[in-house]
DNA sequence: AAACTTGCTAAACGTTCGCTTAGTAAGCGT
DNA sequence: ACGCTTACTAAGCGAACGTTTAGCAAGTTT
């Protein structure tokens, strides 16, 4: 028998989740408080009750997506398996193909958030720059490690390999969206995965 | 003098661009048809008059946004550029970071415009699906063309070096427009650079 | 057990949406 | 010059939007 603060608490939760799916598939401004509601059991003043307003619950939905967008990508593999430049690059854009096999929802979320940040929102938009900048940073520390300790070249950048590495991530999980028949993932990861190689090996 | 039909092209013209730089701005679902009608000058209804519904304007946006970006990406410079991989990929990077600089409402619109194609409106997706494709096989075909004449190494697969790339381009962009001071455009393109040649110079 | 707080909803509010209708002024073909 | 078509708008439609309010059952405190 869950007490009061309990049941609200779950309540919280299951407006996010709900909102989290719609945002997805939908985008932002195509989903209603009244939709976020009925898909999480509740009525449509729900959503004001418990987060006071629809943007109120955007800002909770972006912060749920940046913690575990952190949480899943790059910390747990890359940490295990710094090992070497090869084993480190392998484990990366794994995770990665993982992430977007099995939650490709999490890549669509992502994709309509972010049109909120380059558009006029500006909480959403220094969430996802500081969410840019912390992943962006944390590859260009273990490539300067690397570096550091003699395993790549000392000419790379480690910056500016984070950044379109990251990007290319993305680029990829982006065509994979639009149309996941029309694009060889073995073939794009692949590739990528040997250009980062051939760039960064000695 | 204008002839009747004429001012019309014109006024159609002016919808579709007033449509592109609130779609820009701020996306689809956020922009009204009584916006894009103030924006150009003109009443709330125009838009019906003048394309039927809202979907029917943004239907014509895409097909304008999509036939641009054909032409003002990859074309003009590669073509001229085709002398060594050298000057090939630089063309590439420098045509796609020209246009960043000069017109981001470009890549916002494109990122916004994938958002409806990534979710549930089948007529946009399917032509960015298509544009995708076509991006990706005139890359493919100038990396096929140049390993078969020996200019770069014969192990590399030329598809799936054009979907890392393109997305590569793409990331660095989104990257760029979520937070325009957070990254070093130099160090991301000139290691992009890097990357590319390493991978297939022999 | 009484007094009060909390979790949540039904109903209604005012606004804004995309779209239709009715109308006008100007161009155009004959 | 006349009848018809075209370009466009003002006004209004019903629906849907986010939010507020009033109320109630259940939980919690005293």
């Amino acid at each position: 028998m869950p007490t009061q603060a309990e049941r609200s608490a779950a309540s919280r939760r299951e407006l996010v989740d709900a909102a989290i799916a719609l945002v997805a598939e939908r985008g932002y401004h195509a989903t209603s408080v009244a939709d976020i509601g009925a898909r999480a059991g509740q009525s449509r003043a729900a959503v004001n009750f418990h987060f006071g307003s629809k943007e109120a619950l955007l800002l909770a939905i972006v912060r749920h997506v940046v913690e575990e967008w952190e949480q899943r990508m790059l910390l747990p593999d890359l940490e295990r398996a710094a090992t070497s430049p090869e084993a480190l690059v392998a484990a990366g854009i794994g995770a990665h193909r993982r992430l977007l096999a099995e939650q490709p929802a999490m890549f669509a979320l992502h994709h309509n958030l972010m049109a909120e940040a380059i558009g006029r929102n500006p909480a959403v938009k220094d969430e996802f720059a500081a969410l840019d900048l912390r992943m962006r940073g944390r590859i260009a520390d273990l490539v300067a490690r690397a570096k550091g300790a003699g395993a790549i070249r000392d000419d790379v950048d480690p910056g500016g390999l984070a950044a379109w590495f990251l990007g290319a991530l993305r680029g990829i999980a982006q065509q994979h969206l639009v149309a996941p028949s029309g694009l060889d993932l073995d073939a794009a990861y692949g590739e990528l995965r040997l250009a980062v190689l051939a760039r960064i090996l000695p």
